[in-house]
DNA sequence: AACATGTGTTGCAAATACGCACCACTCATT
DNA sequence: AATGAGTGGTGCGTATTTGCAACACATGTT
């Protein structure tokens, strides 16, 4: 029996004149398209091309289909939009989750932008510690921060995490103060993790932990005010104007930024918008994930 | 993009009511209607069915979309239509080969019964001892006797073909003559297998050999009138009135019987009709050559 | 003449779709 | 109840399809 999507790929060629070109239209590899017609033509014993040096030429029979497919493909741009929602508009709602930090400092702002992009579209922003489970389809799309996402979920890496050591900049002063930045202390986030790991950590060791503070965003805050040193991701502490890294500045990576869905919705067309949107606007903002934008004094 | 090809999918699992007989009229596994039309729906992100314990039924959306694609497929047919019509005029032809003596003895009846329910298509038979070259194009399709076909071609083994020993009916009254029997000779191929080898022959190891004929129609001749013992395909010696087999009357298999055609054809539907066809008729008949339509007298 | 840019094809590894064999469930018949 | 004939779903091994990258060839440019 006849492969409808076939046609697909012989008008595709057919107006583009060249296998590449066709395939950059079709957003599939010039080779599928290739093979495609090869196997077409070969099914039917019929050539529906003259290759020319130039591309892709239509023969008399290429020609006599290409009026009946170009009439079926109008047609079926209409099941097309009847389905996808009558208006060309991408709509309804959209289930993220995603860490609270990331969304406060980054992520809204994209979403903000997507939003106004597609009208229509509703967000349901879910900013939840607490993973939600996307193979139950509470969420659709997820925000992880994580070293390597579930392998029964699809996605791409957003970005490389960076963190640093941040004090409160009104102490700068003290800095130049022989002997001070020793005696500084971390803010501990819990009793088992009171002494900081990584190597960033091993930089400064002798310094002591004070305090339990399991909240990122309230460490910074603990920081801004001259608590003690906080280890905060640089996304955080280089665009606070009241935070600067102590010496010698370096950063160090620790989790990776990941966008995640079911595989159940890889070809589904709004979240997959979503999707390439967000990582657009994250891939434009990786210098800040990546602590590549702090300066050293 | 909308993958036309769901919508066949769609179509056929309209009509049938059911996954099952959807696959059924599809000729695919039930299993690959299934998860197409969950895969699409996932992909549009909406219910074209809805699932009862009887099957599935379409959805308000599912039934606008059914009358557009019912449409589409009646005009896909004028493609398809003309493609076929292209190809009845230009290369309306199968090119088949095959071994002479199943040709005269079987596959030609089948031939003419496929050249009558598809008038429109031409065969060009060539009965050859020659293996034709498939990957040329020397011939479309090939029924081959063999054990194994080449790994570089696909089909099916349509039977098994078994051989019995036979002896002129003529003689029978003779049979009967205590070591007569005994008396008698092969009626030998070549001077390298003048003795009959194989498992058959073991059973009258008294026989001699006697004449040289290499060639199976003549033999079969040479034993109908009585010039020996002959080793003969069940499909030629059962059919044939003149014959009858000897005490044990057993049959042997020897070669098994291949229809074959070249991979870059898989998808020809003109080829696969003849072979799906050729497929039906030949099991028809596969008691004949499996030797097992002799009846013990 | 060398080069860049266009064309389509092909080998290979990875992604994807498929068929098979089974399972779980419903419903009608025994 | 027990059975049988429907329904759809799922794990797994395999077959097909795809993308990538490297080619080979033609054409126009430097």
């Amino acid at each position: 029996m006849l492969n409808w999507d076939d046609l697909k790929f012989f008008l595709a060629v057919s107006r583009a004149g060249s296998v590449r070109a066709a395939a950059e239209e079709l957003k599939v590899n010039h080779a599928t398209v290739s093979r495609r017609i090869n196997s077409f033509e070969n099914s039917l014993g019929q050539r529906l091309f003259e290759r020319t040096s130039q591309g892709y030429v239509r023969t008399r029979l290429g020609d006599e289909i290409f009026n009946e497919a170009a009439y079926l493909e109008e047609r079926l741009s209409n099941v097309e939009r009847r389905i996808m929602g009558n208006d060309e508009q991408l709509s309804g709602e959209i289930r993220v989750t995603m860490p609270d930090l990331v969304a406060e400092e980054l992520l809204l702002e994209g979403c903000a932008l997507f939003c106004q992009q597609y009208p229509q579209v509703e967000l349901d922003i879910v900013d939840s510690i607490k993973l939600l489970n996307l193979a139950n389809r509470e969420a659709d799309v997820a925000f992880r921060i994580v070293k390597e996402p579930p392998e029964y979920l699809i996605g791409r890496k957003l970005a490389v995490l960076h963190r640093a050591c941040y004090m409160a900049k009104k102490n700068l002063p003290l800095l130049k103060k022989e002997g001070w930045l020793e005696q500084q202390n971390w803010i501990g986030w819990t009793d088992k993790q009171r002494r900081p790991i990584g190597k960033i950590a091993k930089e400064y060791p002798r310094f002591s932990s004070k305090h339990k503070i399991a909240n990122s965003k309230l460490q910074a805050i603990a920081t801004r005010n001259g608590m003690g040193i906080g280890i905060l991701p640089c996304f955080v502490g280089d665009r606070d104007p009241e935070l600067v890294r102590i010496p010698p500045y370096t950063s160090e990576e620790k989790y990776d930024l990941w966008i995640l869905s079911h595989p159940d919705l890889r070809k589904n067309a709004k979240i997959q918008t979503f999707v390439r949107f967000m990582t657009e606007y994250v891939h434009g903002n990786k210098g800040l994930l990546e602590g590549q934008e702090f300066i050293e004094p």
